[in-house]
RNA sequence: CGGGGCGUAGCGCAGCCCGGUAGCGCUCUUGCUUUGGGAGCAAGAAGUCGCCGGUUCAAAUCCGGCCGCCCCGACCA
C-alpha cells in the first residue's frame, strides 16, 4: 500500500477519487455509474443519517416508507414534475427471465401490463397515499420523512456527487395553508444549514432558486450552497415549496372548518449521500481524508509501539487503561493493536481515514507518563500528560470541530467577490469561487450567462439586497444573486 | 449522444509493430527477523490475455465484428 494520493494542485478530480479509495468509503460497482458504500463510507452515512434523524423527529416528523416502484401513470399526473424527471428514469417492463441460447433472457411473456417506473423521487406515490388519509382539516399537517434509495439514470456519474442509484431522505408534508407550508419548507432549510455547519463543519449559503433551477413542480425552491475547495460550488441539499401542484394532480382536499373542500398546501425536502462528497471536498487535504470529529465513526485511534513482546504487554495494559478512560466519556475510539502492520504504516491508514485523533504510546511514554497526541487537521504532534487526558481529548475534539468550520468560513468568504460589471464577471468566475452580481430576473439573461462563462446561478439570496443594474443588460435588478461554476 | 483513451493475476502495467510454452511491480499466503512516519529476507499462490469468428502447423500478438469501462463535452441533485 504504498501507493500515494493524487496532489491537490495537480489533479483535483484524481485527488477526490484517491481520498475515497484510500480511505475505503466507495468502490465502483460492476454497474456503470453505481457505487458499492463500503463500510467505513457507510459508518460516516449513519453518523449523518442520525443525526438528521433527530433532527427531524425535534421538529415533529415521523418516518415511513413508500415503495420503490411507482406505476408510470402516476409520474405523468404533474405536468412540470414529468417534464423534469422523464429523461432519466428506469424503467421496469418485464417481470421474469427465462433460459436461453445465450442463458437467460427477458421472458417476453411476462410484459408487465402496467410498466413501473423506479423513483426518482417519491412525491407522486406518496400524495397517491395523502388523498386517502387527508379529509379534514383536523388530519393535517402530516409530517412525514423516508429514508430511502433512489434512482435516475445519469449521463455522467461521479461518486457521491452524482450516482445513478443513492441514499437521501425526502421528507413530505401536506398543510392547511400556504404560510404553513411555507414556513415548514423554511424550517427545514434552516435545519439542513444547522446540520451542515454545526456537524459537517461546512458553511452554505441559503436562498431560492431561480426558476430555472427550480426542482420540477415546485412553486419555490430552497437551497444550501456550499463552495468546495477547487472553488466550484455545491448544492448541498434542497427544500420544496410545492403550492398546491400535487394536491391538485392527486385530487388531495380537506374540509376546513368553514365547510369548504380545499386543496393542500405541501413540501418536500431532502439531502443524499452526495452530501459525503461535500464533506470530502471541504476539509481533506492531500494526506487522504480529514472528518469533523461530530460524524467521524473513529474520534480517537490509539496505536501502541512496542519492540519485543515485554515491551508490548506493558503498553498494550497502559493503551488498556487510556482506552476505557475515553470509552467511557463516550468518545468513539478504537485500539490498532494489529502486530503485522508498523506503526509509520497505521499512522498513514488512519491519516488517510481521516481519524480526527491519533494517540501514539510507547515505552519512552509509559516510562514518562505522557502520550503523543496528533490532530489530523493540523498535522501537530505533541507530547501530553497522561493525567487529565480524557478531559483534553474531549476539548480538543471540540476545538478540531470548531477549527475545521472556522477554516473553512475563512476560504470560503475569502474566495467570495463581489462584481459589478461584466468584464470582471467574467474574470472572476474564471478563477472560480462565489460572485455576487446583478441580474435582470430574465431566464434569457441567465442562460446567456452560462453559455458564456459557464457560470449559473446558485441562488437568490434570502436576506434583501440593494437594487442595480444587471451586469449583463443594464436593466434594473432588485438585489445581487450569486454566480459560480457548479458540481 | 459526440470526441479521445483503455481492456493481459485482486490492483497498476509491460509484451502486440516483427506470431513460437504469459511476464514485472504492488497485493495475497507461510516462516523468520522487524516495529517512535507507509519494514527486510526467503519460499509460495494467483491469469478462459474483454467476447465471437477468421487466417495459420501455431494467435495476447495479424484480420473482421461485437461488448464493456474510463476521461472530456451536451443533460442533471
Amino acid at each position: 500500500m504504498a501507493q500515494n494520493i493524487t496532489n491537490r494542485d495537480d489533479d483535483y478530480s484524481q485527488w477526490y477519487l484517491d481520498v475515497i479509495k484510500h480511505a475505503k468509503l466507495a468502490d465502483y460497482s460492476p454497474v456503470r455509474g453505481c457505487m458499492v458504500i463500503r463500510p467505513n463510507g457507510y459508518a460516516l452515512w449513519e453518523n449523518m443519517r442520525d443525526a438528521l434523524d433527530r433532527m427531524f423527529k425535534d421538529t415533529g416528523h415521523e418516518n415511513a416508507y413508500f415503495p420503490l416502484f411507482i406505476p408510470k401513470s402516476f409520474l405523468s399526473r404533474e405536468a412540470e414534475h414529468v417534464e423534469g424527471f422523464a429523461k432519466e428514469c428506469a424503467v421496469v417492463t418485464h417481470s421474469r427471465l427465462k433460459s436461453g441460447k445465450d442463458g437467460l433472457e427477458v421472458d417476453p411473456e411476462s410484459e408487465l401490463d402496467e410498466q413501473l417506473i423506479v423513483r426518482p423521487t417519491s412525491e407522486t406515490i406518496i400524495w397517491n397515499s395523502y388523498r386517502d388519509w387527508i379529509q379534514s382539516y383536523r388530519d393535517l399537517p402530516i409530517l412525514i420523512n423516508q429514508w430511502a434509495n433512489v434512482v435516475r439514470w445519469e449521463m455522467r456519474t461521479r461518486l457521491f456527487l452524482r450516482t445513478m442509484e443513492f441514499l437521501w431522505q425526502e421528507g413530505h408534508t401536506a398543510h392547511a395553508s400556504k404560510e404553513e407550508a411555507v414556513e415548514e419548507t423554511e424550517q427545514m432549510l434552516e435545519v439542513y444549514r444547522t446540520f451542515a455547519e454545526d456537524f459537517m463543519a461546512m458553511p452554505v449559503i441559503k436562498g431560492t432558486k431561480t426558476e430555472s433551477e427550480r426542482f420540477a413542480g415546485a412553486v419555490e425552491t430552497y437551497c444550501i450552497e456550499s463552495l468546495m475547495q477547487d472553488n466550484k460550488a455545491l448544492q448541498a441539499g434542497t427544500s420544496h415549496f410545492l403550492g398546491q401542484n400535487f394536491a391538485k394532480a392527486f385530487d388531495v382536499t380537506y374540509q376546513d372548518t368553514d365547510g369548504q373542500h380545499k386543496h393542500v398546501w405541501a413540501t418536500s425536502w431532502g439531502v443524499s449521500t452526495r452530501l459525503i462528497g461535500g464533506l470530502i471536498m471541504t476539509h481533506s487535504d492531500d494526506n487522504g481524508l480529514v472528518l469533523p470529529p461530530k460524524l467521524a465513526p473513529t474520534q480517537v485511534v490509539i496505536v501502541p509501539i512496542w519492540k519485543n513482546d515485554e515491551q508490548k504487554r506493558e503498553v498494550l495494559e497502559y493503551c488498556d487503561g487510556v482506552y476505557r478512560e475515553l470509552d467511557e466519556l463516550g468518545i468513539r475510539i478504537e485500539l490498532d493493536d494489529r502486530d503485522q502492520q508498523n506503526p509509520g504504516y497505521k499512522f498513514a491508514q488512519h491519516e488517510a481515514e481521516g481519524v480526527p485523533l491519533r494517540i501514539a504510546i510507547g515505552p519512552r511514554d509509559i516510562e514518562n507518563n505522557n502520550v503523543e497526541l496528533a490532530r489530523r487537521d493540523t498535522l501537530d504532534k505533541n507530547i501530553v500528560d497522561r493525567e487529565g487526558l480524557g478531559k483534553r481529548i474531549e476539548s480538543l475534539l471540540e476545538t478540531i470541530q470548531e477549527s475545521l468550520y472556522d477554516q473553512a468560513k475563512k476560504r470560503v468568504e475569502d474566495n467570495t467577490y463581489e462584481v459589478d460589471d461584466y468584464e470582471t464577471f467574467k474574470k472572476r468566475i474564471k478563477e472560480g469561487g462565489f460572485v455576487y452580481a446583478h441580474w435582470d430576473g430574465r431566464a434569457e439573461t441567465e442562460e446567456k450567462i452560462k453559455d458564456e462563462t459557464k457560470a449559473t446561478i446558485r441562488l437568490i439570496p434570502l436576506e434583501e439586497g440593494e437594487p442595480g443594474k444587471c451586469i449583463y443588460t443594464g436593466d434594473p435588478s432588485d438585489q445581487k444573486v450569486l454566480f459560480a461554476r457548479a458540481y
